[in-house]
Formats: structure tokens, C-alpha cells, sequence
DNA sequence: AATGAATGAGAATTCATTCAT
DNA sequence: CATGAATGAATTCTCATTCAT
């Protein structure tokens, strides 16, 4: 009585949204075509149309919904001291909004390229220099600025490279948050030393 | 005496190569067409058909010219004694085989989500996987595997998201290696100890 | 009442099937491209992709529309006793059919080596044979085989063949009719006599 | 010693000949490219066109050496008087032109929505309508007419359809030339009697 | 007697997008 | 809220053919 006709009714923009979204995580942004992202929703590409404007606008519909948190990250990171304990809420915050939306940010991590020249790409770009630039230090050493950015990274690429790696999830995001955390104290207490 | 009209005459496959790796690490493989390789060159779509078989094919072969010092280091690495020497040394040549090609390796990173449906994916991520497993000690604590697989990002990564840091190129390729190194380090380390 | 305005709006498909078989049977199925049919419909190609996947599809539709009859017979065929009344009936009706759709058979006969490699090349052999297994007596002698098999034949080439003979097409049929039942009666009563 | 390399030397437009109808028989003239012929033989494209001017001429040139035989005999059938005998005779000697050659005339029966449109089209058609008027009485019935271009027509698809009926190919043979004869008796005396 | 390198024309197909209904 | 029908532009790829060497 629930099964798969009540969970219609204006929901259908968040169902695009969803298939779209596994759609270009599995197979990329260019080779996912709108028809496809229809077929699978059993609409007609019209339809697409009556929620979207095009292809690129429903991409940034879904980046916008789902890194709202970030955002809000940086935001209130901008505002804090730049102290250790900064750093470290800001790595375990990341971390959570990165697994909170994970599909979203492989799909980001595999498809750079195609990013780079859509609208989003810059937006990301901008909330990505925006936390680097707090966690990082531009008197450090290099050395350590590296560690910084490193930090980053390993949160970002943490999650899917150990896929493979025998484990419960829960605690390999744990490993990787130490990793991070390790890497940024590290960063800090050289820029402190120095 | 070679400069620049020498070279024409039975070198097209080559420079097919160059231009398609540049209009790929530039613009990604997918929104890169055969007619604007040809048109840069200066040669009709047909001339590429005739040197490679396929769009893929152009790719596969400048993948193929460019990795092989990854795949020999593959090769080395897999016949030496796990020690930290040799993590070290593999390291180091890694981050030299990158940077000789490094446009390439851009390009890999940035459209991850076409090269997984290409053949190259295979062959890419079974070199990957080789290092990792050379690096990485399975019996370790799961933090330390995070840092091996964490020097291997590092790497990667490093160059091209320190591009617009300040500091001359090769300062930073060495800051990267020392971070790298730092971690594996600590993850042998850590292994041993345990 | 209906002449040329009304028929417009909805029937593109079938608009599309008259003009490709008119051209396939004119110059051959390769010889035709999409543009051409098309153009002389006043479309793009883009819109018959609308209505057929495939080129060969559009082949295979109107296979598939105008041998229905042709399957029915077989179908009728094989559930009656093999008497020489019901080889008559069915060389008849078989007549009908093929002046009913003689566009479609010239073109299958002129196309057979395309045809072949086709999918629907496998479903019309199968119909042939279809008939020819119910005509022909597998006991009997080979030069009655023969008959049988050239009672068909003579159906199937005697319009096309006869086109630039004298006479009016209704009685050529009949004639080309007469001569296969002949050649079928004689098959008969040699496989009775043997 | 004469395996591969001996059978070279001078022979090379015989074995393009060869390979090309192959392969026209196989998969039909259009679907069949010069790249594959030159393939198959082991030279490149460029070769074939040192022995032959186009693609077309390729195919020319295998019907004018095949069917010489034919043309010779329509030659001295034209001038035969057109007794009973002299047509058997035609049947006889046709019926051998056609096994001598079978692999070109299956070709063209399989293909002549394509020959149409090529020169040899018509020289084909010449031939073909030569016999059909030496056999045939335009004074007769009908019927009788059609009987006569049945015989032709038996002979001409009469061995590619038997293909899978049990029995001797030379059986076969015998068998198609007993009917066609048969109804080319019927045919003449038919004329005769009216 | 043949090759290597290339071309120009054209093929089938796919895509994002539009719009009247 | 959505569909049916269509378009224009592009894409990958194939083919017969040419020509200097």
C-alpha cells in the first residue's frame, strides 16, 4: 500500500536529483546523458526540463544542497582563532560533512576535469582555498605547509583509495581523521617553533 | 640543427601524442575531440586514423610511453627487502617518474571517472595497487596503513594543488618528499614497534 | 476527404517507412543513408532517430508490418494435411501476399547478401523454409524436390523478372501462378506415384 | 619449399581477384572494403590500386574473366536455330557456365540491388535477357513465356537453395537441369501446338 | 611492384535543448 | 506536471582514393 506509488508527489526534483547523482557518480558527468537519468526514472527527458533548466543546473542543485554544510564550515572557521584546537574541529567537522556526503564528493574527486569548466567548479575551488587557508600557515615552512594541505587530502581521498582495505568504515574515517590531525599538528607546532 | 623544420616528416604519430595529451590535461578526454586535435595539427580527422585505431588508442599509447619508469619501478620495488630503505628509495624515484610526466599524471587524477570505464583504468590502478602493497604492511595498525597509503596521495597530489603556493617547483617537490617520506616513516615505524 | 492536409501529425512513422523501403528497394539498403530519407521526408535525421533506434530497425518495422501475412500463412499452413488442395491454397495465398507487398520482396530479393547479415535476414529463411518443408515431400525423388522448391521460386522472381514483358500484371500473376501449381501438381503426383 | 612464397611473383592480380570475390560473396560488395581484401593479402591498400583503378574495376574485371564462357555461349545461341534441341542445349551449357562460376553468380544473385548501379549491371542484364529471348517465344501464351523464364530461373537459384537439402551436388545438378529442361519442353511445345 | 601518409566526403549515431499541447 | 515530436550541432569512425617515394 506504500510501496512505490505514494512516494511520488512532488518529490520528483529530489529524485532526479538522486538518480542523477548516482548516475554521474558511477559513470561521470559527461557520460551520463539525460536520457539516461529520464529512463531510469521512468519519465520523459522533458520532464527533466519542467525541474531543471539544463543538464548543468541540475548538478549544481544537487553540489548546492549537499555542501551547504561545508559551506557553513567555512564560514564559521573564517571567524575562529587560528589555534590547534581550531584546526582539529575543523578536521573532525570536515571529515563528517565528507562522509555525510560522500557520493557527491567522489563523483567531485573523479570528475575535476569536467568540474573545472562548469560553474561549480570554482565554488568548490573557492571553499577548498578557503579552508587550506586557514589550516595553513603562509610564514611556515614548506614543509609544513605541505603537511597542511596534505592533512586535507588525506581526508579527501582517505575514504575511497582504502575501499579495498579489510575494515569496518566507522573506524577507517577514525584512522583517517588521526592521519589528518596528526599531519596538522604537526604543521602547526613547526609554525609555532619556527 | 634540428630546431624546427626537421622535425615533420614521419614524426605526425608523435606529435598526435603531444597535442591530444595537452587538449586532454587541459580540457579532459571526454570534451576533447578528434576534430580539434586534427585541426591543431593541421592535419585532417582521418590522419589520426590513420596512425591510431581508435580515440582511446591515442590515450592508451601515451599512457603506455609515459608510465613505463612506473612500471619498472613496480617491477624493482616488488624484488627488494621490505625495509625502510626501500620505501624510501621507492618514494623517491615515484615522485621523479611523476614529475617527468607529469602532465600525464594530472590528467589521470582529474578524470578518474572516464579513465575507470577506459582499459588504461585497469592497468593505472594495478600499478597503484602494486606500490601500495609494497608500501603498506597489512598486518599494521589500521593508522598506519592510512599513512602509508597517505605518503603515496601526498605525491600525487601534492604538485598540482601547490601550484599556486608560492616557491620555486623543485623546493617543492622536495618538501612533498620529505612529508611523504615522514610518513612512511612513522608507518613503518609504527609497524615494527607493534 | 483526406487527401494530402490532413495526414500529417502522428503518422512521421509511418511516413518514414514508406520513403525507406521507396529508396532501399531503389538502390539498396547501403546505398541509402539516413540523410537521404530525411531529406526527401523534409526531417532531420535527428527525428527519425525518434522513432527508430536504429537503421536497421527502420528495415526490420516494416518487415515486420508487411510480412505478417506471410507469417500467418505459414502458420495456417503447417496444421493442414499435406494434400495437393492445400499446396494449391497455399501457393495461392502465398501469390497474394507477395503482390501485396511486392516493393518489400523485390527489395529482399535484391538485397540478399545485406539481408543476410541482417537480423531479419535469419526470420525471413525461417518463413521460406517455413513453406518449403510443408511444399516438398523430404522422400521424395530429387527432381521433385526440385519442382517444389521451383514452384516457389517461380512466385518469387516471376513478377520481378516479367516487369518488362508485355501484358497486364494481373494476368502475368495468374500465369506465373498457373506455372508454379503446375510444377507443384507434377511434384505431388511423383511423390504419390514413387 | 613452394608453401607461401613461391606462389607469388606476378600472381598478385589473380590473388586479389580471388580474395575480393571471396569476400564480395561473403559479405557483399559494400560491406566488403579494400582495406580487408588488401588485409587478408598481406599488402597494403595502395597495392590494389597499382592493379586495378577502383574498387569497381576489381569486380569487373572477375566477371569479365568468369563469365566469358556465358558470353560465348549466348553468342552461338543467337545464332542456333530455335529448335527444341538447341535449346536444351542452351540449359546444358548454361547450367555448367553457372557451376563453373558459382561462387560469382551466387554473388551476384545476392547482390543485385548493388550490381544495378555498376557497370556490369548491364552487361549482366544483357546477357541474361539474350538467353531469355533466344528460349522464349513473345508469340506464345503466356504462360508459356513464364514456364521458359522459370527454367532460367531454376537453374540460376536452383543450386544456392538446395544447399541444405540432403544429396550429391552433382545429383543436384542433374536434378535442377531435368526440371529446367522439362519446362522449357513444355514451353516450346506449348508455342507449337497454339 | 608496392608502401606510407594522408585526404575529402560521408556515414550512423547521440546529445542537450525547445515548444506546442 | 508532463509528454511527444523534433532540431541543430556535434561526435566517432570508415571508406575509396591519391601521390610522392
Amino acid at each position: 500500500m506504500d510501496g512505490t506509488k505514494q512516494r511520488r508527489r512532488g518529490d520528483t526534483r529530489q529524485r532526479i536529483q538522486d538518480v542523477a547523482l548516482e548516475l554521474f557518480a558511477e559513470q561521470g558527468y559527461e557520460k551520463t546523458s539525460l536520457r539516461e537519468i529520464a529512463e531510469r526514472l521512468g519519465v520523459t527527458k522533458a520532464a527533466l526540463y519542467y525541474h531543471f533548466k539544463t543538464k548543468e543546473e541540475i548538478l549544481v542543485s544537487i553540489f548546492e544542497d549537499l555542501t551547504r554544510p561545508v559551506e557553513e564550515l567555512v564560514e564559521w572557521a573564517r571567524q575562529q582563532p587560528r589555534t590547534l584546537e581550531t584546526k582539529h574541529e575543523i578536521l573532525r567537522r570536515y571529515s563528517e560533512a565528507l562522509s555525510a556526503a560522500a557520493p557527491l564528493f567522489r563523483f567531485m574527486q573523479e570528475n575535476q576535469a569536467t568540474i573545472r569548466e562548469l560553474s561549480i567548479g570554482d565554488m568548490f575551488k573557492n571553499r577548498l582555498m578557503g579552508l587550506r587557508d586557514i589550516l595553513l600557515d603562509p610564514e611556515a615552512e614548506l614543509v609544513d605547509q605541505v603537511r597542511s594541505v596534505s592533512a586535507l587530502f588525506t581526508l579527501h581521498a582517505g575514504m575511497h583509495v582504502l575501499q579495498d582495505v579489510e575494515g569496518d568504515p566507522g573506524d577507517k574515517r577514525k584512522a583517517v581523521l588521526e592521519v589528518a590531525t596528526d599531519l596538522i599538528t604537526q604543521a602547526h607546532r613547526g609554525a609555532q617553533g619556527s
